[in-house]
RNA sequence: GGCCCCGUAGCUCAAUGGUAGAGCAGGUGACUCUUAAUCACUUGGUUGGGGGUUCGAGUCCCUCCGGGGUCACCA
């Protein structure tokens, strides 16, 4: 069944398609003409004005672009159109071109065609740069109407947007729609593409290898989270989307390579938030000859870096706090800071059972029934909000970190640390554990913790054990949220506005 | 998954339980330098779906769908 119009709207659209047609035009043609973009028809003309202007207004161009604006009068037209580079507007007299060719153009285009326009160049009255058209195709008909959207420019220089497109489900299931219409949605991206390639920009410049490794898995890991899983067909084998990148990329140190870093897509089976999607961009690194304090330089350098990127200063606004990439991150041992926010020593209660009542009688609610390990971690979350400024937090509890090295002095906890800012978690690093007993045992371990917990039962990666016999370097290594990072530079506060494409359900109404 | 809130025209939003409206967009007409153009007239609705209460439901109740917030989950 193909389309038909579903309202007046469309159907007034669906109208002039079909009057075009009948009219020899094709709404729909093959082929493009451009000689200038948007910016360089106006800035052509601008050069060209400063020296002569009757030479500027003889500038030819052709140039292409969606019409956002029209303002069609008796005998002449106004009109935007946008392109790649920005908006030129276009004037179409009467007596520029032929009137019957004239009075089909002013009954069937509409907002959101796509028009390829020849003339020269000028300047109107009201003193915009413009062309004075010619010559114009159709190059695509809007068969559908863009949200409407108005604008003033401010004496000011700043926009002022009228009856924006706003709905957030609607904006996300039709993100193409909301990006015609919503030129700062469209910058989100383009500083996405920033973030990323600042990140391997910084990283290629410290010697490390980017490189890919498997996201359909036979056994997932290196993070606790439940997977999708899949099944090959020919195969007759059970899959998995990874959840993380890390046991294969310490694979590679056993394999020689001093660092390693890879950015791409984690999988989750986990439930959504405004910092969860199911699918989300991970970058994480690995360094051979480090440790985590080699991490902490690492992660300051790269926030920074990324931040100057984007920003051109290390300075940011947040949730309307101004954070400072600039200087040294602070750091806190967990335990420290556990203390001093929630006046609780977790090293005071060495069961859970007792740690558990602890926590109550400090008024904070409590699953029943968690392990210490896991009881630590959310006294942290009680900490997380209050975590503004870039933050170390350092040496956490061995039982939530089985792939980081034990603390020499302390083999209850690990050399590992999550850094924080804006109240929001960002990246987790560890001094490597790379002692293949150690790491049996820890898997052993875990595997015999979540016996109990069947959802969370971890496979022991058997292969990844078979590497670290072979000799793993002590390395360091370093994981970050990359679409938190994008929540962070363009101050967005849901994981959802800094994805393309989030996930929604799918809803069967074709409304 | 729990709790709270929301779903009305293409878009943005109104409407004590009492005839579903406005602005923009669209249509017709006027207008050869407009730019949130203006002026006149005007089309457009299964009020997310289904059920119930009521003389009467956009509004109250139940249920389903979708979304938002929050909590839980997330080494």
């Amino acid at each position: 069944m193909t389309w038909q119009p579903n309202n007046p709207v469309e159907q007034d659209r669906f109208d002039k398609y079909r009057r075009l047609v009948e009219a020899g035009i094709s709404p729909f043609p093959p082929r493009v003409q451009r000689t200038h973009t948007a910016q360089q028809a106006i800035e052509l003309y601008e050069q060209a004005e400063a020296q002569s202007v009757d030479s500027a207004n003889e500038i030819q161009v052709t140039v292409v672009g969606r019409i956002v604006r029209q303002n069609v009068k008796g005998k002449i037209y106004f009109g935007h159109i946008e392109d790649g580079s920005g908006r030129i507007q276009l004037m179409i007299r009467v007596n520029d071109i032929d009137q019957e060719f004239f009075e089909l153009l002013k009954q069937n285009l509409d907002l959101g065609d796509f028009v390829q326009a020849s003339g020269t160049m000028m300047r109107t009255k009201a003193g915009e740069v413009s062309v004075r058209v010619n010559d114009l195709v159709i190059l695509a008909k809007a068969l559908k109407p863009l949200p409407v959207i108005k604008e003033r420019v401010r004496e000011d220089g700043t926009v002022e947007r009228f009856g924006a497109f706003s709905d957030v489900e609607e904006r996300y299931r039709q993100r193409y729609a909301d990006l015609a219409v919503n030129p700062d949605v469209r910058e989100i991206f383009r500083i996405r593409a920033k973030v990323i390639r600042a990140l391997q920009n910084f990283l290629d410049d410290q010697g490390f290898l980017e490189v890919e490794t498997p996201i359909l898995q036979p056994v997932y890991g290196g993070a606790a989270a439940r997977p999708f899983t899949t099944y090959h067909n020919q195969l007759k084998q059970e899959l998995y989307l990874r959840i993380s990148f890390e046991l294969y990329l310490k694979r590679l140190l056993v394999g020689g390579y001093e660092g390693v870093y890879e950015i791409g897509r984690d999988f989750r089976n986990e439930g959504v938030s405004y910092k969860h999607n199911p699918e989300f961009t991970m970058m994480e690194v690995y360094q051979a000859y480090t440790d985590y304090y080699g991490m902490m330089t690492l992660a300051e350098n790269l926030m920074r870096t990324i931040c100057l990127a984007v920003k051109g200063t290390t300075k940011l606004t947040f949730k309307g706090n101004e954070i400072d990439f600039g200087p040294p991150f602070a750091r806190y041992t967990m335990r420290e800071l556990i203390r001093e926010h929630t006046g609780i020593d977790y090293a005071e209660y060495p069961t859970a059972e007792a740690l558990e009542s602890a926590i109550r009688e400090k008024g904070i609610d409590v699953r029943p029934n968690l392990n210490r390990g896991k009881l630590i971690e959310h006294l942290l979350e009680e900490v997380e909000p209050t975590l503004i400024q870039p933050t170390f937090v350092m040496d956490y509890p061995i039982e939530i970190s089985p792939l980081a090295k034990k603390k020499e002095d302390d083999p209850t906890h690990v050399e590992r640390f999550e850094f924080y800012v804006g109240g929001m978690e960002f990246g987790n690093a560890f001094t490597e554990l790379n002692d293949p007993f150690d790491q049996e045992a820890r898997f052993i371990e875990l595997s015999r913790l979540y016996r109990e917990d069947e959802d969370d039962a971890n496979p022991i990666d058997e292969d990844y054990l078979n590497a670290m016999r072979y000799g793993m370097p002590p390395c360091g290594g370093l994981g970050i949220g990359v679409d938190r990072l994008v929540m962070l530079m363009t101050d967005r506060h849901t994981i959802r506005e800094v994805l393309l494409f989030p996930h929604l359900r799918t809803r069967d109404d074709s409304r």
